[in-house]
Order: structure tokens, then sequence, then C-alpha cells
DNA sequence: GCCGTTTTCGGCCCGACTGTTTTCAGTCG
């Protein structure tokens, strides 16, 4: 049992205590409960074994804390079993529909006895629906075309496309008359993986009818709303985009209220009500008289905060952390000073090594490493020991021409599913460093998975693990392993984690990332390039960093050169004794 | 259902837009 699966039944709970229409905050109870157990970033039932107070957890009280252990103890939800013999299995999935909420589910269900999607458009189709109060015509449309919608699309987009979005609507409007200024917020400012619809808040002189031009824009194929200062419209990709417009000096509250997180906002407000003040979306107010909200720094410096950078605004402590002064100082992009996960044409790279260094140098770095893949993913033809050794002698002659630049021989070697690394030792052990990587066997079970992991990492020559979960975006789940293990293990054996910048990987993610700063594992923010446009890939790795709370000091690539080669070669003289592994330098252990 | 040096009871963020409810509930963000 694991924190996701308690979780779940919280959030099903939730839902159903919604259906039954309880109250609004018995509700966020169990919504909070379980957003705070994906975010914990340690098992609940470790935490249990440790004999914690689960009380002690935020948002845990005595009722809940006894709910957690008894579905750590017997997998089961006594409550949520109850409220699912009261609720007709399907109706929850009503509640996904926009324009459908809880009272509009219970009137379907209680009303026509509906319980399915399809349920709902047969009884458009054959007019029982307008029989029923609280739909009319145009809520049977609406509800209509977002069942269609929800069949056809993927409800979140990843970062580039969401980006690219935000950048051609962002340039339009601020060429419209009477916009002053206009910046996208939402989860996109926050950098979250992927992104559900994008937020954009406009300044604007007062008497502006951007919003009508907005919603009337080539491109808008379904105005959801429109009115005279905000409106959302549905693009021909099927993004949802909302638009918000407020005077001048409301513009920094405006960001921050559309920026987020939800949770981020309650908090700020709830800290306002208690100083005497209210914050909404147009201002910080003592009484009727604004006190500030024309920049978001103004709006934190009433509440008593410094700026809290948007990828924190999460609600995981960062108001907190912020009163205590210890917000982190979090990494940019130019704080990078090489990469240390690239591919060449030797084996599904599209670009020569020399280009590839060229680019790398180009960018202002000290180092690349080039890791191609070794040769048991023989679709990306993959090296062999052979093919690896010549790419070594050719990127030490590519050495002697460079200046005040440094290529490093790597190599993303395959994990093996018994956790044995896919070329022989002699040939790892003449590497800079060795990624290693899963790309097979990815729904080996969790205990398993890990020993895998485990294992690869007690290799002599391991230096860091790639993309860890092996999770696609939106097209593979993450590998089960047990993560708090694989850093444990990272921190003792002295080796390293990735954070796979690759949009469609972004692996570790934001939480985990966190996991392991706070264990004190220095992650890799590596792009996996696979030509030199791919080194972009970056700036998404950065604002996964962020969010995990990532200053430059936790991470490995933005150290110097020299000190780069120190920490690697760290890897190999922490080996523990009874090690597998072949030992080519044997390190003699202290005595007691 | 949680929480608390103003509270162990009575709070719990706040506003826009839509539709059909002739004065506001439902939904959303």
């Amino acid at each position: 049992m694991v924190n996701a699966d308690v979780a779940a039944m919280f959030n099903d709970v939730a839902d159903l205590l919604e259906l039954q229409g309880a109250s609004v905050f018995r509700i966020r109870a169990y919504r909070n409960a379980a957003r705070m157990l994906g975010d914990l970033g340690q098992s609940v039932q470790a935490l249990m074994e440790q004999g914690k107070d689960l009380d002690a957890l935020p948002g845990i009280g005595a009722d809940l804390a006894q709910k957690i252990t008894t579905i750590v103890h017997t997998g089961k939800c006594p409550l949520l079993e109850q409220l699912r013999a009261q609720v007709p299995p399907g109706v929850v999935e009503l509640l996904r529909i926009p324009g459908i909420g809880p009272r509009r589910a219970r009137a379907l269900q209680q009303a026509l006895g509906i319980r399915t999607l399809e349920d709902v458009q047969r009884a458009i189709a054959d007019g029982r629906l307008r029989k029923v109060r609280g739909f009319g015509l145009k809520t049977q449309q609406r509800i209509s075309e977002s069942i269609t919608a929800r069949r056809q699309a993927d409800q979140r987009f990843r970062l580039p496309m969401a980006m690219e979005v935000a950048a051609t609507q962002l340039a339009s409007l601020s060429a419209e008359p009477g916009v002053l200024q206009v910046q996208a917020a939402g989860s996109l400012r926050r950098r979250r993986d992927t992104v559900g619809d994008i937020d954009l808040v406009a300044a604007v002189r007062p008497g502006s009818t951007v919003t009508r031009r907005f919603a009337a824009a080539p491109g808008v194929t379904t105005v959801l709303a429109k009115g005279p200062t905000r409106a959302s419209v549905v693009l021909a990709n099927g993004m949802q985009v909302d638009l918000r417009c407020v005077p001048a000096e409301s513009f920094g509250a405006a960001l921050l209220y559309f920026t987020g997180s939800k949770n981020h906002n309650i908090a700020l407000r709830q800290r306002a009500l208690d100083a005497g003040l209210k914050l909404n979306e147009y201002g910080l107010y003592r009484g009727d008289r604004r006190i500030a909200g024309d920049t978001e720094a103004s709006v934190y410096e009433a509440l008593g905060l410094p700026l809290i950078e948007p990828e924190l605004r999460e609600s995981r402590g960062e108001i907190e952390a912020a009163l205590d002064h210890r917000l982190p100082d979090l990494i940019t992009l130019d704080a990078l000073k090489g990469d240390l996960h690239t591919h060449t044409r030797d084996s599904d790279g599209g670009d020569t090594l020399a280009t590839m260094a060229q680019a790398a140098r180009t960018r202002g770095w000290e180092y690349m490493a080039v890791t191609d893949h070794s040769s048991r993913l023989a679709l990306a033809h993959g090296l062999d020991a052979g093919r690896l050794a010549q790419q070594i002698d050719r990127i030490d002659a590519l050495n002697e021409r460079l200046r005040g630049f440094v290529v490093l021989k790597g190599i993303e070697v395959d994990i093996l599913p018994d956790g044995s690394l896919d070329l022989p030792d002699d040939i790892l052990s003449r590497l800079d460093l060795v990624v290693g990587a899963v790309h097979s066997a990815f729904d080996l079970p969790r205990e398993r998975q890990t020993d895998r992991l485990l294992r690869a990492m007690d290799h002599r020559s391991f230096s860091i693990l790639a993309h860890p979960t092996a999770r696609l975006i939106g097209d593979r789940a993450p590998c089960e392993i047990d993560l708090q293990r694989v850093i444990r293990k990272a921190r003792e054996r002295g080796c390293f984690l990735e954070l796979n910048a690759q949009p469609t990987r972004l692996d570790l993610n934001d939480v985990a990332c966190r996991m392991a700063k706070d264990e004190g594992v220095l992650l890799s923010i590596a792009s996996d390039a696979h030509n030199t446009l791919d080194f972009e890939h970056l700036r998404y790795g950065i604002g996964q960093a962020r969010r995990g709370w990532l200053g430059p000091g936790d991470v490995l690539n933005t150290r110097s050169l020299e000190a780069l080669r120190t920490l690697l070669a760290g890897t190999i003289e922490k080996l523990p004794s009874g090690s597998s592994c072949r030992a080519v330098t044997q390190v003699p252990l202290p005595m007691p």
C-alpha cells in the first residue's frame, strides 16, 4: 500500500461525498489529505512503522489518521465502501464533464436514473432531459459538446505545445489597442509538467473590449464564456485558453491570483484575513482602501512575505519557509556548466560528435558528456564494447583540438532486468562516467524493479541513474519503484540521479527532486539531446528542478569540470565491501 | 473533517459568468 493508493481512496471518497451533497469543507478535507499524501515524499506506511503520529501531518486529524491506519493495515476504507453502496457506479464519471457538478449529477441520477455518459447523451437526444429542472437547451448543448470533446481529447498538454500556444496568444494580445501588459499565468507559469489550459492575464485601459476580439479570433472553435473582463475559448487544437482583464493597478494581484495554485491562494487569502485585510484579484484591501496589487511583490510584501517564485506556489510549505527566511535560491538555466547525457550519430542521435561538442561549447559550457546507447538497445544502434572503444579514441582526439572545453567519455548503458549492466566492466572502467538507464521490462513488480536499480547502482563504475522512473508523460506510467530506497542508495554509494529534461519525460519529477534534495543527493539536469536543438530541453528541466526547490548547490552539472571530476571519482571510491562487482582497485576499509 | 496565544465551536477564499430560478443557484477557476 503506497501513498498514492491511500490518496486515490480519499479522492474517491471526496467525489462520492460531493454527489451526496456533503459539506464542502468535509470534501475539501479529503481532497487536501489526498494531495498532501501525494506530495509527502515519504510513505505513510514507513511513518507508521517508525511509530510516528499521523495526525502530526498537515490536514490530518484523528479521524483521517485512523482511516489511513485502517487502509494501510487492511487495504480497505470502510467509508468508501459504504458510499459506493449508496451511489450507482458510473455516476462519479459525470462529475468529470464540464458543466456537470454535483447538483446536476444528482439531479440526472434521481430524475432519470442516469448513470453513464451514454445515458446522458440518450436523454438529450430523446428530449427527456428537457423536463429536468435546471437543464435548459444551452446547458444541454454544452454538456453534449463536453462529452464529445472528452472522448477525443487528451485533457492535459505537454509543456512545449502549451508554451507555443501561449506565445502566439501573447503576441496577438500585446498588439491589441488598450492592452498595456499581458502575461501567461496558471500552471504554465508554475511550470507544471503538463498544462490543462492556458491562463492569460492582461492589464487593460478602462473600457477595453479586448475580450470580445479575443473570443472572435481565428483559431477559436468554441466560446465557453465571454464577459467584459474575462473570456474562455477552445482552440482548434483542443486547448482551452482563458483571458482575464484587469486595470493596471490590479495587474499584480490578478497575476498572483491566476497563477495559483489554488491552495497557495487560499493560504494567502487566509493570511490576509488574519491581518484584517482582504485579498482578491483586484488587490489587497484594508476596508475599501487598496494597499497593494500593482505588482505581485507588493502583495507579498504587504502580507509580510518575500516574493515567492511561481514554481514554489504549490502549498508545499513555501509560505512557512518564506516566514522563516529559508526559501531556496532557485537554480537558473545559466548556472549549468555542462550537460551529462547526450547522443550522437554513433547511436540514435542526429548530429556528429564534433557538431554536438561545438554546439555545447557555443552555449558557454565547460563540458559535455557523450552518452550513446549500449548494444542492448538495437533499435538505437547501440554501441558494443568495440565500437565504444573506437568512440573513446575519437573523443580523445577531439579533446586534443578543443580549447577550454572538454568532451567527457560516457555511455547510457542499459540496466538489464536482473540489474546487471549491458557492457563489460573493463570498457566501462575506461569512461569518465557511466549513466545507467532502464529501457525494458518496465512492468516488473515494485520489489524486483527496485532491486534491479539498487544492484545496478552497486556496480563500481556506476555514476548516474538516468530517467529513474522511465515514465513517458501521457504514454507510459512510471515504473513501480521504491524511490526512497533508490535515493538513499545513491547517497550511500555517492552516486547521482538524473532529472531528464526531455518534455516527454521530466523524470525525476518535482516531488522526487525535492526528496533527493532533502536526502542530500545531487541531481544531473540533463537534456538527453539527440541533436543540437535538443539542448533547448534544459529549460523544461530547470522548471521542474525549481518546482523541486533545487538550488545551484543541489545540481551536479553546476560544478566546474574539476569539481565534477572529483565527485564522479567519488562514486568509485565509496564502493562498499562485499559488492558483487569486480574490483579493479581495492580500496582499503578503515579499521574500527 | 481540520484547526486554534483572539477560538475546543464555529469558522473554513473570493469573484465572474451563465442560464432560466423573475432574484440567484450552479459551476468554474
